[in-house]
DNA sequence: GCAAAAGTGTTGGGCCTACACCCATGA
DNA sequence: TCATGGGTGTAGGCCCAACACTTTTGC
């Protein structure tokens, strides 16, 4: 999270003490990965985020961060919380650390910063590291190394958020690609809720559901029994969103 | 929502441009009620609001602004959602209308506000107005009136969290009174979410969940029979939060 | 042929829904 | 005594959870 003004936004009008964090989650080799960026010169890791521009709204400048890290703009995105102690984190010792990338006089004495997170899919992702960092990367859930800042905060809260929303509201449109097999999908769902789920009555339940169709296709090279793709129906599945349709697994 | 340095904020430091709306809900007559302002020398209505010092954190903000409101300071409140269009609504028309309240130069040329909502005891609270305005009414939920800036979709989108909280969560311990009956409680519920509960099934799955105990007494003097008094077993009820204990009704 | 993952059905229990009549009280 | 709202039980269905073996494929 910047929380100065950064080269990119030079000379444009910003919202002061206003900044936006992003948890960018993409589904990999069975697991939850989430994007972050590590300090130019060090090895320290953060959350992507950014500065709030007069002429855009919170969600522009959601999409553009995350366009900007991602190379992708159809994105799910959802804000899930605004983030505003005083001292949301110990702000001498992060300046000393980054004292080579940001003069510490440009930081603010206090910044708000607004939390959302995207689903994306993984392989359509060009990770893009921003002007104070340099390198961009993929990280699994289970080994997110310690973050700057307020951001494993930030990271639980974004993950309780899309666990509930999980919870009542299909998700996975966003994490797939376009053709995917019903495991893939249910270690999605292992994944995200951090839980084993039973094979029989999660096919049963997601077809149920009718969000998604079984193509005449199989997955070949693979190893093993070659198992049926599916693809999303997305008039059911927004449906499906609209009723609020529970949906617990 | 003032938008501009109110009076009662003269000379403290403000976070710039950034302010926050309370959507405050209660319940009586069994009806959910919401309170609002008058503006000074006008009719018109609109959420209480406030701005946000430097020195106090978003949820100490709003907790100030509901102790101003209301005169209570133990709450049940909740952040929602921040609004953050460019355009939020039609300034020029709002700058007009109060025009003789404040000093359309003093407006910010746009402001992000953070939404809360607050669940009261309605018989503790004393409304107050605020130096803008010049009455601080409870409303019907059914009755509102039309609302000035964006706060219609504030508050349709605080009602959408409520219910949906509402759905997963125990809630009413701040919307009740200490000693209530089974029919109070079944109405706040009905009127948060807007439609006709079976009150057998109501009563069942409360007991079930353990969240209230029966009193030994009932409530005399009205019509009818006699209802039973019940009150919260806060305990178990934190329990069930912890939990985050389904609670479909 | 063997190892690994995919695919698939049934049963029991619990929970939710639907539904109607009697009771106590104040007026 | 009457009108009004409070209090209460049961039965059916649906959904959910638990559970294990066969099939297919690549190696």
């Amino acid at each position: 999270m910047l929380e100065t003004t950064s080269k990119e936004s030079e000379g444009l009008e910003l919202i002061p003490q206003l900044t936006l964090d992003c948890v960018i989650f993409g589904f990999h080799d069975n697991a939850l990965k989430i994007l972050l960026l590590k300090w130019k010169g060090t090895d320290l890791w953060s959350l992507p985020g950014g500065v709030i521009r007069q002429d855009e709204s919170l969600d522009e400048a959601a999409i553009r961060v995350l366009k900007e890290r991602t190379g992708i703009d159809k994105i799910f995105l959802r804000q899930f919380h605004t983030f505003g102690k005083v001292q949301r984190y110990d702000k001498t010792s992060i300046q000393e650390q980054l004292a080579h990338v940001i003069d510490p006089k440009l930081w603010y004495k206090r910044a708000i910063s607004i939390g959302y997170y995207a689903l994306v899919d993984y392989e359509e992702v060009f990770p893009n590291p921003d002007q104070l960092s340099d390198e961009c990367t993929w990280w699994d859930l289970v080994e997110i190394p310690k973050l700057l800042f307020d951001h494993e905060e930030i990271l639980e809260k974004a993950l309780r958020s899309l666990r509930l929303e999980l919870s009542f509201q299909p998700i996975g449109l966003n994490l797939l690609p376009e053709k995917f097999t019903m495991p893939d999908m249910m270690r999605m769902y292992e994944a995200i809720l951090g839980k084993k789920i039973d094979p029989r009555n999660f096919q049963k339940k997601i077809l149920n559901s009718g969000i998604v169709v079984k193509l005449k296709e199989v997955k070949r090279g693979v190893a093993h029994k070659s198992p049926f793709l599916y693809k999303f129906d997305r008039k059911r599945y927004e449906e499906v969103l609209k009723e609020g349709g529970l949906f617990f697994i």
